[in-house]
DNA sequence: TTAAATTTTTAGACTAACCTAAATTTATTT
DNA sequence: AAATAAATTTAGGTTAGTCTAAAAATTTAA
């Protein structure tokens, strides 16, 4: 059975949604991730649900079978191992691999990634702190908390981010944060529960509670 | 202007024949080497034409205008970049690496190629002795010719194949000839004007003129 | 140089993936 | 629980890229 590009991606996109809400996907949620009409995702979902890739009942929302999630995983797969690629092999920035990931991760060959994997080292975590699934679709969770749900003034270290957007990664980058990235949380300002930490050698930086909402830390010897 | 999948590959399919017999391209030609019925090709050339990417009159066949050319030099620099990539890096053979190449050509980013260019020591020849196109498009010709045009018992060197399917790499492998080898002619068989070399260390091989013709060669020192 | 063969184009249709507008179902209010 | 609002689906249409069959142009051959 062969996968078009767009089923990739709308396949991707229910992962994704799912995966974040833990819930059945619905049609407009996916509308909107995917940028086209409810009514287009509608006739989809229709020729998704006769794949075996999702199960669909009419106003209800999807989920994706096992054969489905398997699909997704590898996509997400060669996604993270490709943006590893660019960055460390090509020098990219974080914000800039993204857009490109998007494109190479519909190269099909398993040989590919099979090689791609080892050429970078078998690396279990992306650019971005995620984790990248194993061959056979294993994901190596690490533990990791939002920083904002972190009320004690502790060692850190900077895991991930929850919002990939460029304009937020360049944000990081300009106020000199990037991924594993070990820093103290001097202070919890309780009137707007914002942040101040020190990163090593750099002076105070202020985080707002949203902006420490989207950054995934772990606590040092945890 | 944006340029689709499908019309990159009639792009480079029109570039590649017409290089080859250096002359206006028919629609049957197209239409074979594309595996597209002829009507399927009448179609899309007048798509073309219309995006000044080729010169086409009704039953004359087409050729490539400036700007049509250019684009089929990038694929085709994108393409070999890709082939070097996957064999020096990721440990390909030549006869492995074209289809995947294919597919990794039409990934548009400019920025993309430029650092897979700078991490690969900017090539100039392909796994295959192919030239690489620079970033302006220029190939860097070198004279090479098949080698049942050379008459004489010389040192050779091997520069490139003009016959790119996978059995007849794999053939070249398995008789031990790759790209870059030096040999001697050691005979000429007049009566079938077939080959006897004698690559390093190797015994002699037996070349049929036919599998000669799709060797291209350097005399060494020449 | 006309007839036959070949090549190419036109005409009309199909599928995938999208759209708008209208109808239907589900959810939310009062 | 009826009325309204929101979400979803259906119906019908569009475009890109393909196809088959038939028509037209070109080339080859007698």
């Amino acid at each position: 059975m062969t996968i078009s590009l767009t089923e990739e991606n709308y396949i991707k996109a229910i992962f994704n949604i799912s995966n974040s809400n833990n819930i059945g996907v619905s049609t407009n949620s996916l509308s909107n991730h995917l940028k086209n009409k409810a009514s287009s995702v509608t006739d989809m979902l229709k020729k998704l649900a006769d794949k075996k890739l999702i199960h669909y009942k009419k106003y209800k929302g999807v989920l994706l079978t096992p054969k489905g999630e398997k699909i997704a995983i590898n996509i997400i797969r060669k996604h993270r191992l490709w943006e590893v690629f660019l960055m460390e092999k090509l020098n990219f920035s974080w914000d800039q691999v993204h857009d490109i990931a998007e494109q190479l991760e519909h190269i099909k060959s398993d040989e590919l990634i099979k090689r791609l994997d080892d050429f970078l080292g078998k690396p279990t975590l992306d650019p971005h702190g995620d984790p990248i699934p194993n061959e056979k679709g294993k994901f190596n969770e690490i533990k990791s908390m939002p920083l904002n749900e972190c009320k004690i003034l502790k060692e850190i270290i900077f895991i991930g981010v929850k919002n990939h957007t460029i304009s937020f990664l360049k944000y990081l980058t300009s106020i000199g944060l990037g991924i594993g990235d070990r820093f103290k949380i001097e202070a919890i300002n309780n009137f707007d529960n914002s942040y101040q930490i020190k990163v090593k050698k750099n002076n105070l930086v202020f985080l707002s509670n949203d902006l420490a909402s989207n950054i995934l830390v772990k606590i040092k010897n945890e």
